[in-house]
DNA sequence: CCGAATCCCAATGGATACTG
DNA sequence: CAGTATCCATTGGGATTCGG
């Protein structure tokens, strides 16, 4: 985060602030479900659409091409017939596994807490 | 994440994904900044305002009260008039500063892997 | 098999005006 | 000061169809 002093003059969000770019990029839908998949092994186009259960061919592709455009993820088209493209993660994207990792951790450590606050809030007001 | 198998049956991304719900209440266009800001201390409700550039006030009402619900923030109304409304972390709340912090750090160090990326990537293709 | 193109709907979020 | 309510533009993303 960018620095923001006690009483700074205002963080600017859009300006600079690296979080941001990070959640814009993999904050959406289905990017950590692929990151996270091709963490585990290359995988092929079909197989990711078959391994992630819901999404449709269009943001497959979308997302995709965003991870590879971010030099996140790697595209190998084999000039075969039929076409045949695998995907892996590249160094860049094996690095972010890492806090991607922690924030998993911390998802499943305090999951019921939060469910918990919820329940505690819905009871009292609605 | 939850366990997925190396050619196992699809994971089901609605179902039962911890960090899909972590990203869903954190991956917002404003949660991780105020998150952040409370990080350093307690905020009134306008210091936030005043602080974020350019959120509405209706959105900053909106995030707040979520994160209120999921109990990452402590909101804490003074009978006084004209009304002062004071939000902090909770405990929970400080927790995640942790992980946050840890994608920070990454987005700070590789963003200008990622902008390298994206420039030749634009450079090759359009 | 991979993926681009089009269409369409629902959700996100900004601007503004109003209330206690 | 701290919200709530209404309206509207933009975006995300699903379904479907077509192309290489």
């Amino acid at each position: 985060m960018r620095e923001v002093g006690a009483r700074g003059p205002a963080i600017s969000v859009d300006d600079d602030c690296p979080v941001r770019e990070v959640l814009d990029r993999v904050g959406d839908k289905w990017s950590v479900l692929i990151v996270v998949l091709l963490g585990q092994r290359t995988h092929r186009f079909g197989e990711l659409h078959r391994a992630i259960d819901g999404i449709s061919q269009r943001m497959l592709t979308l997302t995709l091409s965003r991870l590879v455009r971010d030099g996140l993820v790697c595209r190998t088209a084999h000039p075969t017939v039929p076409p045949r493209v695998d995907y892996s993660l590249t160094d860049l994207g094996r690095t972010l596994l890492v806090p991607l990792r922690a924030l998993d951790a911390w998802a499943v450590a305090h999951r019921d807490d939060i469910r918990a606050a919820r329940a505690r809030h819905d009871a009292a007001a609605g």
